[in-house]
Order: structure tokens, then sequence, then C-alpha cells
DNA sequence: GCCTTGAAGTTACCG
DNA sequence: ACCGGTAACTTCAAGGCG
């Protein structure tokens, strides 16, 4: 029979000693299916050393402990070059790293090469098998003699065969959950601290609250397990849940002796790559790995990420101090409020998955990897399992991972603005340079000629100032996969506009698109990652070269054509914004230069100071853009901030620092009577190492330690949110406390916000205007007094 | 011992 | 566990002065 299903989830199992990959899905119809196959088998490849008796050496491994099923010669490729290889298979996944280690012993062996490819992913690899896509499998129905949680089981007869024009997505179950913990000594522990509460809410709309009684969360957790095999979630999402609520989950549940298992198979939830939790014939996600992504949310609590992404408005919402929640519990009068914490929680966390999901169908379609799994990969490893698949098509050898020492290399270039205010502006940019400079000069690993080579002046491209050479015949690795990724993005584009924008379908393709975009665009940087498998410091500095050199050009280009060039970065020159010569410029560069430029947006108004990577600029619409000032910074309180981003709305839509001045005066007005809320004040850092790694007191290490020392446990990556008390004096990082310590404002060391906070914030836009420190701070008498006792 | 100065350490941004 | 270029802050130690 054929069978058409949706790729969710897959794993594989060794069944009376035979390996077999579960591939788990929905079909159109709605069902819950699971294809196995059991006729794949591991592999590995060895490179043998030059002049080696391949004959031999077959034998040779042939008899190697644990025994391969088969040993045989095959022509591959590696770096492009023709190589033969043997293709060692062996009976089941775990003879694959012991074999290994017994070939790399062999005398006449070079390397061994894929021995490090997860099973399943060879199985997909191979058969060009897509998570988060339709495929068509022929198999028969088997019993469900485990009683899996599905309403079929079958035996694939071939692998599946994807369906590329099939694009929608099935209707999947969704169901998000947040759990909260009795937490009276800080950070709550699960050895010590009950789980209290969790919620769940699914794509039903039913909404669920489990509740312990009293510390016992025993029940709690048996009803949580029960209530998730009784609704059965294709996918289940949380915030931080990787992190956090898993961990959590699994450790008390061990403890408490509960049976966590909620996986399709009846299995609990198990920690596997990248950190994420893997359940078994469903897909876990963590939406915190996507909302990392998100630049413009700064302090990445679900809340702030939920109000950005309009899911749920912070004032719609119970407020409850983490570090409070106990209380709650322990208040019977309060704890209906906690409750409500916990369902907005649940809500603002489905609503995420609401947003977020149909991005991630269409990253794990695009890079291969499982729904689980692709958001806890980072962007390089996104980037090499898309390689990966793409070696695989052209019978490329995948190159093993190395240490390597770090290696500089310089990079673009960054123009020196015209500080000031300019009129019409236009932006023009090369669209995907990088990936596009890497297609024209086919530039990449395969294709580059080290410089001992003999070659043909006609027959490479040679990169500027570093004279790296790169073969224009044939088509290197990175070219092919590049072309190809731009090529399926701009054809998607094309579709879409034939496509009622409010359709399901216009919004999958959007989301494609994206992902193909983040894909390519990140490539680059990945060929110059140490950790790549595919690194080449050359392929990565020859891009940046002639990045160089194209921008260089076009801004000669646009001189020559007598356009004011007002600014640049990378692939950009913001010009005086002049129909005509902007016209001939774009017919100019794609004549000389051959790569595709647009104008981005044009600037109504645009304020530059003498830094590079910081402007301010007014669009036609109305809206204002801030790049790189302290507006944008999440390092800088939310009161230096919003009187920036104030004043820049002055400046650019009123013109008159007069009134910039005024405002000014009036926030350090009210900042001295007290009248600006604390939060206001809070300043954010990272934790970016261990305690004892950092060589220099800072004030948000000093703040950390004071938090660890109040119970709570902080991490790497933890956003410290810290205020500037009066303190002891002497240095600032004495006087940082945590601001979840400090309730009362008359500790606010508010001479701090003032000086070194809103007046260099103000400044660095006003001091263009004449403005001097003493204007801002009218009360300079009192200063100077206080400075003179000092 | 105090003050100035510049290097070093640190973070977060831009493209 | 993607890159280099950049701004800006604070800390810290060296150097100058007396």
């Amino acid at each position: 029979m054929k069978l058409t299903f949706w790729l969710l989830d897959v794993n594989y199992e060794v069944v009376r000693e035979v390996p077999e990959v579960r591939m788990w899905g929905l079909t159109p119809e709605g069902k819950r299916v699971v294809i196995i196959d059991r006729s794949f088998k591991p592999y590995f490849y060895v490179v043998p050393k030059e002049g080696t008796d391949i004959g031999k050496l077959i034998v040779e491994v042939g008899k190697l402990v644990p025994k391969p099923l088969r040993v045989e010669a095959v022509e591959k490729k590696y770096f492009g070059e023709p190589l033969k290889v043997l293709r060692v298979t062996c009976k089941i996944p775990a003879h694959v790293p012991k074999l290994r280690e017994e070939v790399a012993k062999l005398k006449y062996v070079k390397d061994v090469l894929e021995a490090d490819i997860r099973f399943y992913m060879r199985y997909l690899i191979d058969n060009q098998i897509y998570p988060c896509a339709w495929h068509e499998v022929t198999c028969e129905p088997l019993t469900n003699r485990n009683k899996w949680k599905v309403d079929g089981v079958f035996l694939a007869s071939s692998p599946p065969k994807l369906i590329e024009s099939k694009n929608d997505i099935p209707e999947l179950k969704v169901m998000a959950f947040d759990i909260e913990c009795y937490n009276p000594k800080g950070t709550p522990k699960p050895a010590r601290d009950p789980v209290i509460l969790i919620a769940t809410l699914n794509s039903e709309g039913e909404e669920k609250v489990f509740i312990a009684e009293g510390r016992n969360d025993r029940k709690l957790l048996r009803n949580f397990v029960e209530y998730i095999n009784a609704y059965d979630p294709d996918v289940i999402v949380g915030y931080n849940s990787n992190s956090f609520d898993w961990p959590y989950l699994i450790e008390r549940a061990k403890k408490l002796g509960v049976d966590l298992s909620i996986s399709r198979t009846g299995s609990p939830p198990a920690q596997s790559v990248y950190g994420h939790y893997s359940i078994v014939g469903r897909a876990n996600v963590d939406l915190y790995d996507f909302a990392e992504d998100i630049a413009e949310v700064k302090v990445k609590t679900l809340e702030n990420v939920a109000e950005y992404l309009g899911v749920k408005r912070k004032e719609e919402r119970v407020t409850i101090r983490g570090s409070e929640i106990y209380k709650y519990w322990d208040d019977p009068s309060k704890r209906e409020e906690l409750i409500r914490y916990v369902l907005d929680d649940v809500e603002s966390t489905f609503g995420l998955a609401e947003k977020i999901l149909p991005f991630a169908y269409q990253l794990a379609r695009v890079v291969g990897l499982p729904l689980d799994q692709v958001g806890a990969a980072s962007v390089g490893f996104r980037v090499e399992w898309r390689l990966m698949r793409e070696a695989y098509i052209y019978n490329e050898l995948v190159p093993n991972r190395v240490e390597r020492p770090y290696s500089p290399y310089r990079g673009a270039i960054v123009l020196e603005p015209e500080p000031g205010i300019h009129e019409n502006v236009a932006v023009m940019d090369f669209s995907s340079m990088y990936p596009n400079i890497m297609i024209k000069m086919n530039i990449s690993p395969d294709t580059y000629v080290p410089p001992g080579e003999e070659v043909e002046d006609g027959e490479v491209y040679v990169a500027p100032e570093v004279g790296h050479k790169f073969r224009k015949k044939p088509d290197g690795f990175y070219r092919k996969v590049l072309s190809k990724l731009l090529k399926l993005r701009q054809e998607i584009r094309m579709a879409m506009k034939n496509v009622d924008p409010r359709s399901p379908e216009y919004r999958v393709l959007n989301e494609r698109q994206k992902a193909l975009k983040v894909i390519a665009n990140a490539t680059y940087g990945y060929c110059g990652w140490v950790g790549a498998r595919w690194y080449k410091r050359e392929v990565a500095e020859a891009t940046t070269a002639w990045g160089r050199k194209i921008i260089k050009e076009t801004i000669n280009i646009a001189r020559s054509l007598g356009l004011k060039i007002i600014y640049g970065d990378t692939d950009s020159i913001f010009v005086k914004h002049e129909p005509e010569k902007i016209r001939e410029f774009c017919k100019t560069i794609s004549d000389k230069i051959d790569l595709p430029i647009k104008p981005d947006k044009i600037y109504v108004r645009v304020f530059f100071t003498e830094a590079k990577k910081r402007y301010c600029g007014l669009l036609p619409d109305g809206r204002i853009d801030v790049v790189g000032l302290e507006a944008v910074r999440g390092d800088w309180s939310e009161l230096a901030k919003e009187v920036q981003e104030e004043i820049i709305k002055i400046i650019l839509k009123e013109r008159s620092p007069e009134k910039a001045v005024d405002y000014v005066r009036k926030v350090i007005k009210e900042l001295r009577e007290g009248k600006i809320p604390l939060e206001k004040l809070v300043i954010w850092k990272t934790l970016t190492k261990d305690f004892e790694e950092y060589e220099v007191k800072a004030a948000h290490v000093i703040a950390a330690r004071k938090l660890i020392k109040a119970g709570y446990q902080l991490e790497i990556g933890d956003k410290i949110g810290f205020i500037i008390t009066k303190g002891p004096g002497g240095k600032l990082a004495d006087k940082a406390e945590p601001y979840i310590l400090v309730n009362d404002y008359s500790k606010v060391d508010v001479e701090y916000y003032v000086e070194k906070q809103v007046v260099p914030a103000a400044l660095r836009i006003l001091s263009y205007f004449g403005v001097r420190e003493g204007q801002l701070i009218s009360e300079g008498k009192q200063t100077s007094l206080t400075d003179f006792f000092r």
C-alpha cells in the first residue's frame, strides 16, 4: 500500500539486532502514524593512504572486530577530487565508533570519514527525506504490538520519497506548558522544592492547571503525565523548557518515583543533541531558542517577547516577581493570582508558538534537522546540516570536524560618516553581497589553488589584496549550494506573487524564503568559523577582500556621477537622493560590477555623529530608524534610552534642539524628584563567563555575586539587572545592586543616572548642535558644591 | 600618596 | 560553537608630580 505522511520526528532503535529507523508523522487525514524501515545499515568511509593495495585493505578491514557486514571500494569525491575509498557497513550503529577506532589504527589508513553522523540522520540524508515535509512511502501495516500512541504502524518496503509540490502544514496538535516551582530559598532546586503548578493550553483551546497538594507534587506530576498521554500532542512547546522545565520535571519525577512516560513509545523525555530534550514521536520545541534571534527584544523574558510579538500585553497580565512565587503559594488568599499568572504564561507561550512554529517548520525543512533539534542547534550547525545534505547529492565526502587554532583575517570596510543632518538620502545596498561574491568568484575550499600550485592566469580568479586563487571551473561546492539556495528563494518569492497574501500557503512560502535567506546569509560566516567542517580561512578572507574592492569601486562610480556619499558599511552606501543620477549609478554598477544593487530605503532626514555604525533617520512614512545608538542597546537604562529616542524624534521631526534641551531638563528634574519609576533605572548586562574568569570587577559581575548570595542560581548567558545605588562610594561596581533587591528609591544614586546615563545619551545627539552638559544640568551650583567636597 | 592617562577588559551593536 | 569592525563604558596599573 501507499501512504502519504508529513514527517514530525525520527528516531531509531535496535530490535532483534536489526537497527530500525522510525519515522513519526501525520497523514493528510490526520492519522498519527509511524513508518519503520529495517533495511538500512550504518556505514562510514575509509580513505586509504596513497599507493595502498585496496584489495588487501578490504580484506584486512573485513577481519576487524566488531566484524563489518560489508567492505567495498566506492568512488567518491573529496574537496572536488575523485577519490577511491572504502565503504564499511556495520551491523548496528553502536559498531560504528568501535570499528572506526580499529580501522584508524591500521597502517594503510589515512583517514576515517562520516563516522560521526547519527544513524537516523544518515538515513534521512541518503534518502533525501526532510522533516516537516510530505513524503510518500510504499509500506505494509504491522500490528501495534507495543501499544504505541499512533493510529497505525507500517513497515516500509522502500524508503519514503519526498513530495516537493505538497507544501501545506497538517493540523498539528500543539500543547504549550509552563511550570511554577516552590522557591522559598531563591532559585528552586528539584531535590528540595516541589513543582506547585503546571499549566497547559492546547490547539483545541483547552486550558488546564495542575495544582500540587500543599508541598506534595506527586499527584500533580502523575496527572500531568496522564493528561499529555490523553491529549497526545504532536508538538509540545515551552519557554526555556530545555534549560529549566524538562530537567526540573525529570529530576523531580525521579526523586518522587513518578513515571514520566510521555513519548509515543512510552519512554520518558531524554536529553539529546544540542542540549534539547527528545520525546519520541512528538516534537518538543523550546520557543526560547527562536526568541533569541529577535534582536529588538533586549531582555528576552516570556513577557517581553509576548508583548513584542503582539501576543499578550503586559498590562493584561498578572505580574509576580519570580522570587516571590512561594509567597503566593503559601498565602491562600493570593493563590488565585498565582494561578492567573501561570495561565498568563502558558497563554503567552501558546501565542508565541503560533507566531514562531511556522518559521520553525520551514527552518527544519530547509536545514534538514528534525523539528525538535533545529531550534536548539546553533547557526553554524544549521548551515552545516544543509551542506551535508548537498554533499551527499554531489557524491562529496563530508570532512571531519577538526580542532584548529583561531586565525584572524580582515573583514569589511566602514566609511567615516559625514556628521550632521542630511535631507533626502538614499541607501543603496548590494543584496546578499557575500553569497553573491562567493558564487561569482567560485570561492570554495575545493576550488582553492594553494600558492605553490602551477596554474594558468586565465583559469583562476585572484582575490585582490590577499592574492588567493580560485579555479573558474568546475563549479565549487559553495557556488553550487549558494546558487541553489538563492535561486530557490527567488522562485518562492515569484510564486508568492500569485498567492493570496492571507492564505496559509502564502505564510508557508514566506517562512520558507526567510529560512533560505537566513541560511544563505550565514554561509560566509560559517566558512570562516574554525569549528566548521568546510572551514577554509582563505575562502572567508577572499570573500571580504572582494567585498572591500567592490564597495570601493562603488564609491568611485558614485563620486564620478556626482553623487554625494554620506556613509557606507560593508555592502551599502548612503548617497544624496538624486533620482536621475541614481538611475545612472545603478546602470553603471550592473555593467561594471555585475552584482545586484538596489535602493534599500530613502531617508527624509538622517543624522550622523562622527562615529561609525551609529545613526538615526526619518523615513517617508514618519517612522524613525535608530541604528547602533544607546536607544537600541540593551545595556543602557530604559530612562536614558527613552530620553535619547525622544530627542531623536524632536530633532528629526521638529528640528528643534531647544525643545530637546527643555525636554531633557524636565526629565532630569523628575529624576531628581524621584518621579521616575525604578524599573526605568535598571541596567542589564549579560554574564558571559564564569566568575573566576573575570579579570576586572565589573558592575554586573558584582551584582551577580550578590544575587548568588541571596540564593539565586545563575548561569553563563543570564542577564543581570542592576541599579546604581549611593553605596560606599569609590568604584561604580561596588554601588551596583541587583534590581530585585532594591525597593527603595532613596538608595538610588540619582546623580549617576543624571551624569552617566541621561546626559551622555542626550549629548550623543545634542552636542552636535552645540549643547553642553551645563545646559542640561541646570542646578550647576549644587553639582559643583558636591564636587568640591568629594 | 594623589592625580592623570592610556591600555586592557567588557559588552553589545552593525552588516 | 557563524565572521570582522566598531563604539563606549569601567577598571586598573603605570607614570608624573611633589
